[in-house]
DNA sequence: AGCACGCCGACT
DNA sequence: GTCGGCGTGCTC
């Protein structure tokens, strides 16, 4: 590997006017919001404009005439309503920029109206829509869909209107001096360098009385030193529990111009936030994955809490990763990237290997970790669980809350038949049969209920529970601890913190309550269940949860890895997770898997995969680029919705990344111009030709 | 998407 | 001769 394998980061965007300067414009009147600020048509006729479209063949400028009436209104950024194909029918669209001419040959229409005087797009924004989108396949539109909250009058009525007053004091004194080497971090961010942390295990007390992860301390110290050098700092965090502590954290060390941008705001509050962004006052910007386009002013730096987190991938087309977005935006603006986590994942190893990120390494202080290996010294069982970990449960009990971490949800993840004994499957679809709650059982891929099942080798009709999920496991406990309190936090009820008196609390991973103090005691059970899971980065995955849980820990509790064996498991054990993904990678490197390699999945009929698999030949063969398959895609996978479809999936080097996204885009596109036809030719009562699917970057890309 | 353009078979 | 079938391609 070398650093040039990300040479495919776009240095520059093709379109757009964001280089012409602003300075031209005339002073803005002293009652208006600077974020009002932008380039105005200085008599230039035609407008650049990007229409709302999810049709790939629209994802380019079309010029428009600018008014004379609206002349002195307009500006790039702003969101307008433009005539596309009659003068009836209008599109909404943003002004990307103007110019003196079109070369279109055909006459231009004119800009129908503004939507909002408001520049919601900035050059900046534009640009990463723009590098990002061609990075991934994807339209431009659909990524400044995740960038800008829609709009609301009376929000921004109000900002407009407060606009006058002056803005309150943004250098604000930190409550608690920065610690010194967050400012270092700090420092070397906002010159544009890109760092890796491993964070400090353990909960910290704040002055207000909460308790926070050590890591929530670290990255609210680094963002204010950031922000204290007068630049913006976006920090994107997977969850709103992150995005809690790290708010606290920010509020108890007295930070100013915090803004917040997630998922369960309102779109007021998005939409307020956003202005507040656009303002030309340098921020603290924290959210989720989408807080990676925010319209931050002087970004100093982004920084990515657990970037491993699958949470941080965008369900949504065309699948960016907050990290990818992140990498491309830090190379487009020289701002600063700084990647925090308790387990580095394989794409940062893989960052820090080729030298394109540097390692922080002063080793954090972590969580003692034991592990009670039952191959090497079989134990008894009592309950659920070996008596060794049953007495540092016990242990633990006696000054405050233990943890225990287990692989499954519900009751009991598997049923058998109570006769024969075989597993027990779905008398509909054949999927495996479990139970949600006790004495309630259902099929785990269709969900249809259990009640009239049938063995099909014996025909007995008795269900038998097997595995221990974690209602199942808080049942035994109950039964094995008497008199202790036995909480759950799970996926469906997830329990955000719990107080320091002693309870066995029982947590599915990545639903674990913070502890006020930390937890005395820190259990990881199913370790081997986790490591079966058919996923091709498990290892990763498990050393993740179990960080993540061990982190959790007081500074003098312990953590006990209560089974398993083998590298993944002795990695989180003597603390050597690096040297892990380090020769992990090196496999992937062998094996041409992600992330050693990208890949990209195409998916479609079977004519149409071939079409665009042509496209990487022509017009010469793209060398460093692998095609496997095209196979059929399986009809019980919901993508295939009925319909026979396809799927090849395209290996490449980073370098490669442009050209293979530019060709397979340009097959996508030429199929989308004819889909329309296909659609209108089909035969009544054969299925719909399915568009063409292009996805970069699939995690579960070579998952069962 | 949705609509106009355009090029071959059956019709008043 | 022309009406209209739907494949093709464009939308500033």
């Amino acid at each position: 590997m070398s650093a040039g394998e990300l040479s495919d980061v776009p240095a520059d965007a093709e379109h757009g006017e964001s280089a012409a300067p602003a300075t031209e414009e005339p002073a803005a009147p002293a009652s208006t919001c600077s974020c009002l600020d932008a380039e105005a048509p200085n008599g230039r006729a035609v407008a650049e404009v990007l229409l709302d479209s999810a049709l790939p063949q629209l994802d380019h400028l079309f010029d428009y005439a600018v008014p004379e009436e609206l002349a002195g209104e307009l500006r790039v950024g702003q969101r307008v309503r433009v005539p596309f194909r009659n003068q009836q029918r209008k599109a909404f669209g943003y002004v990307i920029g103007f110019a003196e001419t079109s070369s279109f040959g055909g006459e231009l229409s004119p800009i129908a109206d503004i939507v909002s005087p408001v520049p919601q797009l900035t050059p900046e924004v534009w640009r990463l829509a723009r590098a990002v989108a061609d990075r991934a396949g994807g339209s431009a539109g659909d990524i400044l869909r995740l960038a800008i909250p829609g709009r609301q009058v009376r929000v921004e009525k109000q900002h407009l209107a407060a606009a006058g007053t002056p803005p309150e004091a943004s250098a604000h004194a930190p409550a608690e001096p920065l610690d010194a080497d967050s400012a270092a971090i700090a420092a070397r961010l906002v010159t544009g360098e890109r760092l890796a942390l491993t964070a400090t295990h353990s909960p910290e007390r704040l002055s207000t009385g909460e308790w926070v992860g050590a890591w929530a301390i670290r990255l609210a110290h680094v963002a204010m030193a950031v922000h204290a050098a007068g630049k913006s700092a976006i920090v994107v965090l997977p969850d709103y529990r992150d995005q809690d502590q790290l708010q606290s954290a920010l509020a108890a060390l007295g930070a100013a111009d915090v803004l917040r941008v997630d998922a369960r705001q309102s779109n007021a509050e998005r939409y307020g936030s956003f202005l507040q962004a656009l303002d030309g006052v340098a921020r603290i910007i924290i959210g989720n994955r989408s807080a990676v386009y925010a319209p931050a002013h002087e970004l100093g730096a982004i920084l990515i809490w657990d970037d491993g987190d699958p949470v941080l991938a965008e369900p949504l087309a065309p699948y960016v990763h907050a990290r990818d977005a992140a990498l491309v935006r830090a190379e487009q603006s020289g701002a600063g990237l700084f990647f925090a986590a308790h387990a580095r994942s394989a794409e940062v190893e893989r960052l820090t290997l080729i030298g394109y990120v540097q390692d922080q390494v002063n080793p954090p202080r972590r969580t003692r970790v034991i592990h009670a290996d039952q191959s090497i010294a079989p134990d008894a069982f009592a309950g659920r669980v070996p008596d060794f970990a049953a007495k540092t449960i016990r242990e633990g009990l006696r000054t405050g809350p233990v943890l225990v971490q287990v692989a499954t949800p519900g009751y009991a993840p598997v049923s058998v038949c109570g006769d024969c004994g075989d597993l027990a499957r779905c008398t509909a679809c054949g999927g495996p049969i479990g139970f949600r709650t006790a004495g309630t059982a259902a099929c785990r891929w269709c969900g249809q209920h259990a009640g009239g099942w049938a063995c099909a080798g014996c025909g007995g009709n008795r269900l038998a529970e097997r595995g221990m999920g974690s209602a199942r496991t808080v049942e035994q406990f109950e039964r094995q601890f008497r008199g202790f309190r036995v909480l759950l936090s799970d996926g469906d009820h997830p329990r955000e913190r719990v107080d320091a008196r002693p309870a066995i609390v029982v947590a599915t991973r990545g639903a674990e309550p913070l502890a006020a103090g930390g937890y005395r005691a820190v259990v990881l059970l199913d370790a081997e269940r986790l490591l079966s899971l058919e996923n091709l980065r498990a290892g990763e995955d498990c050393l993740r949860w179990w960080e993540n849980a061990a982190a959790l820990a007081a500074p003098d509790g312990v953590c006990l890895m209560a089974s398993g064996g083998g590298p993944v498991v002795q990695a989180f054990v003597t603390g050597r997770i690096d040297e892990w993904l380090h020769s992990e990678l090196r496999d992937r490197q062998a094996l041409r898997y992600p992330p050693a390699v990208r890949v990209a999945s195409v998916t479609g009929g079977s004519a149409q995969v071939d079409r665009a698999l042509a496209a990487l030949r022509t017009p010469d063969t793209l060398a460093g680029v692998e095609v496997l398959g095209p196979t059929p895609v399986a009809a019980s996978d919901p993508a295939a919705r009925g319909a026979k479809l396809v799927r090849a999936i395209v290996r490449f080097e980073y370098a490669r990344g442009s050209d293979v996204a530019k060709r397979l885009r340009g097959a996508l596109v030429s199929d989308a111009a004819g889909a329309s036809s296909r659609q209108k030719g089909r035969a009544p009562g054969r299925a719909v030709p399915e568009a063409l699917r292009l996805r970069f970057d699939d995690r579960g890309v070579f998952d069962g």
